[in-house]
DNA sequence: ATCCCGAGGG
DNA sequence: CCCTCTGGAT
């Protein structure tokens, strides 16, 4: 079983699985999508999509939220992981997206993580699922399902270095579903705690199974 | 007690 | 590299 084999396997299952794999934030545009993957750091996205719908009825686009007063804007993120820094994030990337910006979200990873609480991870989220760029965002999920199959080396200790893995591996055209399949899959399936190892498919080439799961 | 589509700062 | 931020679900 080589690393190649295995990433064969498992991008061919997952195509004949879960080939509509997406996000599952609730958006209608870039600046909808950006505000939902700020808010999503540590938290689920059952829980953003409940909170954006009131959000964005009272700061639509950026012009508005970058006027909104933090004092307005933190009973609207209160039920969210780290509403203080994520209220004041939102304010300043809104902010610096009409004044840098010109109002537009940019769709560029350098100029993304520019802004306030967009760091790699959510600027790779952006530019693939609005732009379709071949960028690996690697999240929680993506970074323990990736080290579980074993798609990526032990060695790979940070999210950069798990996804400069995957994006040597998995073909261009590939990476924008790759990233949804490796999510959805640590979110149902290949869960942190007590993984479902008998209701996955991709148990035959999976390293963590054939180590710590006996058929 | 641990985890959820992390980022910023030291 | 480390730490802090910090609500809700399981």
């Amino acid at each position: 079983m080589t690393k190649k084999d295995r990433y064969q396997f498992v991008i061919q299952y997952f195509l004949d699985h879960t080939p509509e794999a997406e996000t599952e934030l609730v958006y209608d545009n870039p600046f909808q999508l950006l505000v939902s993957v700020i808010l999503s750091a540590q938290c689920t996205d059952k829980r953003v999509n409940m909170t954006t719908p009131a959000l964005f009825a009272q700061y639509p686009d950026a012009a508005s939220l970058s006027k909104a007063g933090f004092d307005d804007l933190l009973p609207l993120v209160k039920s969210i992981s780290y509403p203080n820094n994520k209220a004041k994030h939102l304010i300043g990337m809104a902010n610096m997206v009409i004044s840098e910006f010109g109002g537009i979200i940019p769709m560029t990873v350098d100029e993304l993580v520019k802004l306030p609480g967009v760091g790699r991870k959510t600027a790779n989220v952006i530019t693939s699922v609005i732009d379709n760029q071949p960028n690996m965002a690697v999240d929680t999920h993506v970074f323990r399902v990736s080290h579980r199959i074993g798609l990526v080396s032990s060695r790979a200790k940070t999210p950069y270095a798990v996804e400069k893995e995957l994006v040597k591996y998995i073909p261009e055209h590939y990476v924008h579903k790759a990233h949804h399949w490796l999510i959805l899959h640590g979110r149902y399936i290949c869960v942190a705690r007590q993984p479902k190892c008998f209701e996955c498919g991709i148990r035959p080439v999976c390293k963590f199974f054939k180590k710590n799961v006996k058929e």
